[in-house]
DNA sequence: ATAAAAAATAAACACTGTTTAGTTTATTTC
DNA sequence: GAAATAAACTAAACAGTGTTTATTTTTTAT
């Protein structure tokens, strides 16, 4: 059937449109300024027609996210290539901030916006994307656990912490806190340079976690 | 004049239970989803009324911002008592998830939304109770590090890293990121525990940071 | 060419924050 | 106490939002 076959590409192609004009929208004007009838409007089509190919705003949002995950993931996946495990494990912190720093609102649709986690929650998938990213985190630790790094310390809990503090670093960047704080302005510091420095102080204090 | 007085008294007074409305419908429903009509519905005004009163809803959000700010420099004074400053340091970090769980909407308020952040920036005033509140961070690390803790590090670079650290285990937490890790779940613990034992290993990182 | 099916849309609905013009209430002046 | 002034309040509208329904246009199959 190849009519039948053609109508489902073509499809798949509007789908596909409506996704990447929802996404530069969405980093050139942030989430909350991006409307549906803007999405409408860059594709050439009524408000109407993007309810054919999506059930809502945060369908949208959510394919975003699934996106989002995979593009976060083939930037750890660079990382293989260093073999030392605490130097892949410094590494993977920089390509962390990178990430955020590169693609705030990706970012925001990752680790902030509870909306599209909901949307993992009710399907029935086990979050596939974040689980691998995760993954690769604890694999890492555990490989840096072999070299005498870490001894006595659980690796899923030491996971989270340095997550944590990864995203609190991110966070606190990009949502302006950091530089809101006087002593940070006082300082002739720059944001970038500032949240690098922090950075490298949490570095040192995992450095010391040996043996 | 009396009768001036009295009518400013009055002012004041509905002023405040604009605030008070706002700030039960926020923790109620949430930002998002609490409108000026609403606001205006629970105080029994007309929704112009708000305007007399705040120019706009950021003006209420900012003024939820302040009051939020002093929350939680309150719940750190406490804190004093403690002479031990590792142990301040320790128990200050505990505080302050306790708050940031205990109290969602403001620490969103205070920590993650970027409007009240950006009121604070256009008015002159130094945004004093943030930087007071990472003051009080700040100095226990000094106190700290007259005990051999922290020795030649930056303190103010230290207090930014422990800022995220704590930061990012509260935010990633209650947004549900934490709880979606399949990892998570796989285990029998639950939320609260897994952010108490992350807080713990990190607080035996800080700990290893002495002499 | 005509009937059936699919795709796209115009128009509406129920919301949102905010503004304007008008009404009601309270105070002051005569 | 009555008239003029000032303050407080609100009804109605504006421009926007996400979303739905009924209708029209376009495509496909007979």
């Amino acid at each position: 059937m190849g009519v039948a076959e053609r109508k489902e590409r073509h499809r798949e192609d509007l789908k596909n449109e409506i996704l990447q004009a929802a996404k530069s929208l969405f980093t050139e004007k942030g989430f909350e300024a991006t409307s549906i009838r803007a999405i409408a409007e860059k594709i050439e089509y009524s408000p109407a027609t993007i309810y054919l190919y999506y059930k809502d705003k945060n369908e949208i949002v959510h394919a975003l996210h699934r996106d989002g995950f995979r593009l976060l993931v083939s930037h750890f996946e660079v990382l293989n290539t260093v073999s030392h495990p605490f130097e892949r494990l410094k590494a993977m912190g920089r390509a962390y901030i990178q990430f955020a720093v590169q693609n705030p609102d990706v970012y925001k649709l990752l680790f902030i916006m509870e909306e599209p986690l909901k949307h993992v929650a009710n399907c029935f998938e086990e979050w596939d994307e974040g689980d691998r990213a995760f993954d690769i985190l604890r694999k890492t630790i555990i490989e840096c656990q072999a070299e005498g790094y870490f001894k006595k310390m659980d690796n899923t809990l030491l996971a989270f912490t340095i997550w944590s503090t990864m995203h609190g670093l991110c966070t606190l960047k990009s949502s302006g806190h950091l530089g809101h704080v006087g002593v940070a302005r006082a300082n002739q510091w720059n944001l970038d340079e500032l949240t690098a420095m922090a950075y490298e102080t949490f570095v040192a204090m995992l450095e010391r976690m040996k043996t």
